[in-house]
DNA sequence: TATTATACTGTACATACATTCAGTATTTTT
DNA sequence: AAAAATACTGAATGTATGTACAGTATAATA
């Protein structure tokens, strides 16, 4: 995030102004008039500069299409949560291009503090309850005990499975459900990463 | 305030969730997507209707110009939501003796406004993925449709079932789970209260 | 029974709005 | 010293969008 400059500021709080007291975004013209500007590129040029450094997002086309984006300046305050996508390869990272979107949500919402929000794809945990969109809070942790719920990568896969070690090197990861097979992982030739356990889950209907 | 028909239920929702989603509020034609409309008319009636019911408020002239109104219905607090228990008699009702704790959980956690969570007793909805002390984030409506998982009193016993009406007197109350039955509630021989419908679901473990 | 509310399709149009282009000027960075 | 970013004015344009008008149909209300 670069550093906003005065002018840039002024029209950011005018837009969150103008939301807060109107419900929804303001035009150019909207800012332009708030601002003392003459022309609505005055406006427009604010704004495209606030996208660039991230303050804003712009949907093209649309009227009055700004939103205002929390700032990444802190990744993961109280009381926002990144939603992250379980893609099928790729780790689940909280770089910008994999949150799908943040969730307003108090620490205290799950008995333990979590890290972020993985959103499943599948029905792998079905008998545990888990379904395909769930949220599951993550809480980033390599300190995982049998029968947790556990993300895990083996290769570029992300999985969400029951942890079962087998013996010091054989770890097991059980589906909750019997169409699937539980994966065998031999930690003296496999690569197998605990990206953190599931603390909890939220989902939308 | 005066009721809200299902319809305008559905448009009042699409434009939460369009704002949810976007940050500011849909034209006409971004709920005619959403909810199937063909006309923008469509949209147009139903936006003045809720306009005059009070729901909310719409500037004249201004693209998106649609802001929700907070409803004075709901006494509970914007982020303080009573958790409730499934006991097996008696209806979950807000009074203070039946409130097991409060948890703390914004509005906009679930796509829709919910009043209540309610603690999940038994395995009847498994496989919707409804477990043991999940909490149910439950909206307050006799308004729900076939499929909906609803909160239902028959005499004094609380039930979480899908909702399915099998003609205008008939309702089925359908587990998810191949253990447990259906059960057939005749309108015009029995009572049945529908407390509220699932929006959302929230698991601690 | 007449009337109002609900729930739509479909067409049309004025205007609200985003967006681009052409300038000018100052400051900051390379 | 050149290039890029900042900070504007002013005009122009295509389209996104609200909104009115004309219908059809059903349910609720007076």
């Amino acid at each position: 995030m670069k550093e906003i400059t005065s002018q840039q500021q002024r029209v950011l709080d005018c837009i969150q102004i103008y939301i807060n007291k109107t419900g929804f975004p303001p035009t150019r013209a909207n800012i332009c008039k708030e601002l003392g500007f003459k022309s609505p590129n005055s406006a427009e040029t604010h704004l495209r500069a606030l996208e660039k450094k991230g303050f804003i997002s712009i949907e093209s086309g649309a009227s009055r299409g700004i939103s205002i984006l929390d700032s990444q300046e802190y990744p993961v305050n109280d009381y926002e949560y990144p939603v992250i996508g379980l893609v099928a390869a790729g780790s689940p990272t909280l770089a910008e291009e994999n949150i799908e979107r943040k969730i307003n949500c108090p620490k205290s919402v799950f008995d333990s503090n979590f890290d972020y929000f993985l959103k499943v794809k599948g029905l792998s945990m079905k008998n545990a309850g888990i379904m395909e969109d769930d949220l599951i809070a993550v809480k980033k942790t390599t300190d995982v005990k049998n029968g947790d719920i556990v993300i895990a990568r083996i290769d570029d896969e992300v999985t969400v499975k029951f942890f079962r070690r087998k013996s010091p090197n054989i770890i097991e990861l059980e589906p909750a459900n019997d169409e699937f097979t539980n994966i065998i992982v031999n930690l003296e030739t496999d690569e197998l990463h605990i990206e953190g356990k599931s603390v909890g889950l939220l989902r939308k209907n």
